[in-house]
DNA sequence: CTATCATATGAACATCTGTTCATATGATAG
DNA sequence: CTATCATATGAACAGATGTTCATATGATAG
């Protein structure tokens, strides 16, 4: 007895057996796909976009990124959190400063493939 | 006289001038920044991940979305309204129904890099 | 130890977002 | 034309999110 769907709504006639199969299987567990959304969560906001933009060229320290993008140092610290625990972000200490930079290459190819959608 | 910026905050000792000016070349302007945010936006909603993941597979009406994945008509109906206004998917008529499908290679592409990231 | 600089953190608040409920639209069968 | 099915839409509401303000932490110079 194959998965049969409870009928709810319409007929549910235009999926086959296979594509509910193949959908089943391919969907990632809850967990993942709640993780997947918090990622592109992180992406969602225009000051962290333009932070990572900034990370694009150099290591920056805080003030520096405040001030390059026309921030305050709290709102960017703020969001350095986030993208830090999103692993988007790391930082090293150098004194009193901490000089923040992109983690890895995932980052400019999310905003790269970004970029490309939205220029059609 | 090169572009001194304001210090408000701290030294600014630590950033160069051609950084400074590279990160000022390369950061797109704030339009775009604002609408790839606003793509990243998209993406950043499990409801609206699961229904990407469920277009994968094939094209789909609204009910075959809903009953696939446990959620109402109404939900998937406005998530789909989101999606189309980002031209993530499009949908074509037949009778009563309409079927979306993922308008392009974008939004595989896109899933895929985010989901490299969070498996580290 | 104290003052200061760079940064982080927490609370408060306004705004945005997703779902639900009720209802409207649009296609089709009879 | 009317009833019905599939879908869309709008209002309402709860919960999430980003910024600001005030303050704390942590490193360093003196």
């Amino acid at each position: 007895m194959p998965d049969k769907l409870e009928v709810e709504q319409c007929e549910y006639l235009f999926v086959h057996e296979d594509v509910v199969k193949r959908v089943r299987e391919e969907l990632p567990d809850e967990v993942t796909l709640y993780d997947l959304a918090e990622l592109f969560k992180v992406f969602g906001d225009s000051t962290r976009i333009k932070i990572l933009y900034a990370l694009f060229e150099a290591e920056l320290c805080v003030c520096d990124i405040a001030q390059l993008l026309g921030l305050t140092q709290t709102a960017v610290s703020h969001q350095l959190r986030v993208l830090k625990n999103s692993k988007l972000v790391k930082y090293r200490r150098e004194g009193k400063n901490l000089f923040y930079s992109l983690a890895d290459s995932h980052v400019r190819r999310i905003i790269g493939q970004g970029m490309d959608h939205i220029s059609e």
